[in-house]
DNA sequence: GCCAACGTTGGC
DNA sequence: GCCAACGTTGGC
């Protein structure tokens, strides 16, 4: 079992969306080392901290869990689609993704506030210039975010 | 809107 | 295989 954070955009898919659709393919991922954490390293049950960047208070806002197993990210064949690769076909896809189901929606836990966390300063997600997608989370890392989460 | 940091592309 | 140029991410 292991532990991860991945990032949406609420105004792509946000934790109430997210939510409200159950477990969905987490499709648009088109970076190798983001995509090879979803192909090789992900299993059915590991825990996800549901992250909301690229708004106005980026952090941590909902517990979700890996809900499949790996395979083909869809609309990497779609030409109408944003996230269409033309190098990609359905006999040599290029992009991977797992189905995340989101469990909870917590409060937020912003970016701010765990960068003040000391318990939190190696965490893959805080270092400095880290802008991957999808980065994995230690157990000591997810057991201090869930009793932040819960605490007020 | 700015820009630092990083990833990808493509010419050589 | 190198690396400059370009594109993207994402916080601020």
């Amino acid at each position: 079992m292991k532990y991860w954070l991945m990032k949406s955009e609420p105004s792509e898919v946000s934790i109430d969306d997210a939510l409200r659709i159950g477990a969905a393919p987490w499709f648009g991922v088109r970076n190798y080392q983001a995509r090879n954490f979803m192909r090789d390293q992900m299993q059915v049950g590991d825990g996800v901290l549901f992250y909301h960047s690229s708004c106005d208070e980026p952090g941590v806002v909902g517990i979700a869990e890996v809900a499949s197993t790996p395979y083909p990210d869809a609309t990497q064949f779609d030409a109408k689609s944003h996230y269409f690769d033309p190098k990609a076909t359905p006999e040599n896809p290029r992009w991977i993704l797992v189905d995340v189901k989101a469990i909870r929606k917590t409060r937020v836990l912003s970016l701010a506030e765990m960068r003040a966390n000391e318990d939190l300063a190696s965490m893959v997600v805080l270092q400095k210039g880290s802008r991957l997608s999808i980065t994995p989370v230690t157990v000591a890392e997810w057991k201090v975010v869930l009793k932040l989460l819960d605490k007020k």
